[in-house]
DNA sequence: TCGGATTGAATTGTATTCACTTTGCTGCGG
DNA sequence: CCGCAGCAAAGTGAATACAATTCAATCCGA
């Protein structure tokens, strides 16, 4: 094939990930905002975008509106769409959320009870992060694994819950811009033992079908992260006075 | 005006409420659906709606992207748009994310306070629920009336929470189709009442700024309708087994 | 009669074009 | 020097035309 099409598909790069043009752009543009190639409050222009990723407005202004409603752009008649901006304190109160939300998806989880699959990730992300902490200190590279290993425990979890609300809620809660780049939270290997450790009680509280305890446990779990966050937000010298409230948890 | 122009703009029924085409497709899909014009699981066609709606495929495309982000429709590339199906289960599920997620914005309306006007609202709201329930039963349309004063309740509860991301989440709870119009709750005096109590109590603990007890008292309140939901749905002989959990309370 | 490939209509995806709104500049008048 | 009217450029909104895919009916072959 010596390149006789005049488009070479801008999907190329992979085995066709995306059906189509329009989803493709989505991803694009999205990971565009969350790596921060274009920065918050900007307004988004929709040629520019067309010629830099080799498409039409059409796609384009399909993957914008998508985005809005994603909650990462804010759309304005006339005036197109911007990048939303999420103040700090936006950032913390996503944490509150998401506690929340997948405080009632562990409920869930523990009314309705798990699959043998989902019991065997489960399991199998315990027995990983045990292992992956029994040295007592992290080596290059662990964080990283570890992040995969409580993915695999969340989403697993949240699976477990059997409903689409809650998921796409908290997804777009783990989807607040810098919520993941900002969030260098002090990972010392004292506060993921700890984390870990909660994982063990809430699969507990889900085995033993008590619904409330695991609600109250998951909530407190995520809360935990957002604790440690404001507290390394606060030690950098950060304003404190843009977390309101229970700020220290 | 004798009509000389190709185009009466459709819009012309109001005062210019949308501010353009898209918008106004929007709302009017949306009403199509929450009203059970187009059913559930129906899969939609873009050039029927664009006939009936009088316009190109384009603002109709625009607006079944957004009703998709609104959780409405379902998308599938190259296949459309179709109806999300919204099983009684998951409308109880909504209540429960709802009760959450109420429960977090009234937290944070006690940490962060009421505007003096917001407090007016809310009083207003509170002195005329006593006087509509003083008299110990209901007249025609005193329903109506009731649900615009705790409509003016909850909302400026959840505009004095501060966070956009938490009004936008409930307010897609609301929209869960069947939450409204099959909703014909048992709406007795009593449970009102008891409702309207609520509404008291969780403003006193705003007003005496203690988060975690309005959260509590929210949370309760907003479960209860769920209850008041599943047990007129079992009265009614619909099967009690879509409803898990603590179905009762 | 059943299975499967094929073809054509229906439907969605994308590009292009035109219309309208916004916006910023320029120049005239105060 | 300031302000406002008007105009030009840029950008978004909508419609139309075209391409690609899906879907169903039909026709063939076993």
């Amino acid at each position: 094939m010596p390149d006789p099409s005049p488009l070479p598909p801008p999907e190329a790069g992979g085995p066709g990930r995306a059906a189509n043009r329009s989803l493709s752009v989505t991803d694009q543009i999205r990971d565009a905002i969350l790596d921060g190639t274009v920065s918050a409050g900007e307004r988004i222009n929709e040629v520019r975008f067309s010629k830099t990723l080799e498409v039409s407005r059409t796609p384009v202004r399909a993957a914008l509106q998508a985005l809005a409603g994603e909650g990462l752009l804010d759309y304005a008649p006339n005036r197109g769409f911007t990048v939303r901006e999420f103040p700090l304190s936006a950032i913390v109160d996503a944490y509150e959320i998401r506690a929340s939300l997948e405080g009632v998806a562990a409920r869930f989880a523990a009314e309705r009870g798990l699959s043998a699959e989902e019991r065997a990730i489960i399991e199998e992300s315990l027995v990983a992060g045990d292992k992956l902490l029994a040295r007592g200190e992290f080596a290059e590279g662990d964080l990283t694994i570890y992040r995969g290993i409580n993915g695999d425990f969340h989403d697993t979890l949240l699976g477990a819950a059997r409903n689409r609300m809650l998921a796409e809620m908290i997804r777009i809660c783990h989807h607040v811009p810098m919520s993941s780049s900002r969030n260098i939270v002090a990972f010392e290997h004292r506060d993921v033992r700890r984390r870990h450790d909660d994982h063990h009680r809430i699969y507990d509280a889900i085995l033993a079908r008590e619904p409330w305890r695991a609600e109250v446990l998951m909530r407190e779990h995520v809360s935990g992260v957002k604790s440690s966050l404001v507290k390394s937000l606060i030690e950098r010298g950060e304003q404190a006075d843009i977390v309101h409230g229970s700020a220290a948890g």
